[in-house]
DNA sequence: CCCGAACGTTGCTCTTCGACAAACTCACGG
DNA sequence: CCGTGAGTTTGTCGAAGAGCAACGTTCGGG
């Protein structure tokens, strides 16, 4: 395995007050792994052995029913610590983790989770993270329980567009391939009627998708869409 | 105020490990306050400067849209503890909570949240707390996403009376005060919609509902309407 | 370069469920 | 004991959106 560099984690929140000799420590116990898209990294169920941080690319985390049928709860970013179930007292994942992009994460054994929390900033930042979490997850849920299919639609596009966007000519992409079944898999509706909508905002200039990209061309008619008071 | 007595907290998991001493310490230092129906302990997005156990009645955590709608994320039972957003490192409640029948609550200030973390148990029973939580709501969330109004709500009613329910002649009760518009604030539907999903059941006797009070008669076939697999 | 698979589009039909409306029942306070 | 308001029931109507079907497009691999 290649050495790793102490600048990887010398800027990210939880690790930002160490000492340059414990940020080593810690780096020579990680095992850093590159993941294709598509790949899981961890399952719904699964022992929770290990704990992650994810330096690039992005995860979608999804649930499963018992019918089959999958829904993506949240979108990973670099930068955050992922499948951190035993801050909350838990030894199974609560959800699965697949690479929505290729993407690279660092991960501990689960083992070394207690010594973490006792590094200055480490564990208040994780809780930070949960805590955000469910913040992002309660809003979710309410929007799914009281907005129509296009405004929750148009807010999943904001939301992973203020979440990886990237300035391009002519708008603001979202990070990572998404496809119209994704989309409709985080707002609970069909890929047809995801298609359709976004067919609809291309033709009035709001958006421009090639297969797998969206790219925002008009941020603001989006805001409008997504019903949100200003 | 009434002096509290050492039982109420003995046998709480939060508790449990502790010296009679240590819980009388944590008694004296608490409030211990009656809410009426329908009243707010606290609301979203106001400071967060006290932490609470509920000791007897139920509670809706809600949170509403920017629109004025409301839903119940959550209920909470005798035993559990809330408002404990700083266990997230917030500094705001992420959700209102209130009575959803006559209830006590015991409350301490969050300047006294470090101490009790350092509680034999007590972090770790706050900790599982909070994974069981995200967990539920993640569950309304996908079942929100893929089911439809029919089984969310067969849900939602199995769900309350799992939490809540006491054997009575004829079937298990809800053992709080329900009302059809809350049932909808649930699961995202209309109050009409339950009315009639309710009729339709008590029809086929599988329900039995007076006002406000809801008994489930025969739960097997409550089970087979919500669609889990078996 | 061609084939096949994965992804996307679009039209049509049909069901579910939300919106509106109106009436009824019960609990409670004066 | 009556009035008021909260909670509930039921009916009708229409639109949103799911399901189904068929076709088009892009990409990658042999």
């Amino acid at each position: 395995m290649p050495k790793l560099d102490e600048s990887l984690l010398s800027d990210l929140p939880p690790f930002s007050q160490l000492e340059r000799s414990q940020i080593r420590t810690i780096l020579d116990q990680a095992v850093s792994r590159r993941y294709d898209e598509g790949t899981a990294i961890f399952r719904e169920g699964h022992e929770a052995d290990r704990f992650y941080l994810l330096l690039d690319g992005y995860l979608r985390v999804i649930r499963s029913t018992e019918g089959g049928e999958e829904i993506i709860v949240l979108h990973i970013s670099p930068g955050q610590l992922f499948g951190i179930a035993k801050a909350l007292e838990r030894d199974t994942y609560p959800a699965t983790s697949i690479a929505a992009a290729e993407s690279i994460a660092l991960s501990w054994p689960m083992s070394l989770w207690t010594e973490f929390t006792t590094y200055p900033g480490f564990a208040t930042e994780s809780y930070k993270t949960l805590g955000r979490r469910l913040g992002e997850i309660q809003t979710t849920l309410t929007e799914m329980a009281t907005q129509a299919v296009e405004k929750r639609v148009a807010c999943a596009v904001l939301r992973m567009m203020n979440q990886s966007g990237r300035r391009t000519e002519g708008g603001v992409e979202i990070g990572f391939p998404i496809t119209r079944q994704n989309i409709s898999d985080m707002t609970g509706t069909t890929l047809h009627t995801v298609s359709r909508l976004l067919s609809a905002w291309e033709k009035d200039g709001v958006v421009a998708s090639r297969r797998k990209r969206i790219v925002v061309t008009k941020p603001h008619e989006l805001v409008l869409l997504s019903g949100v008071q200003g």
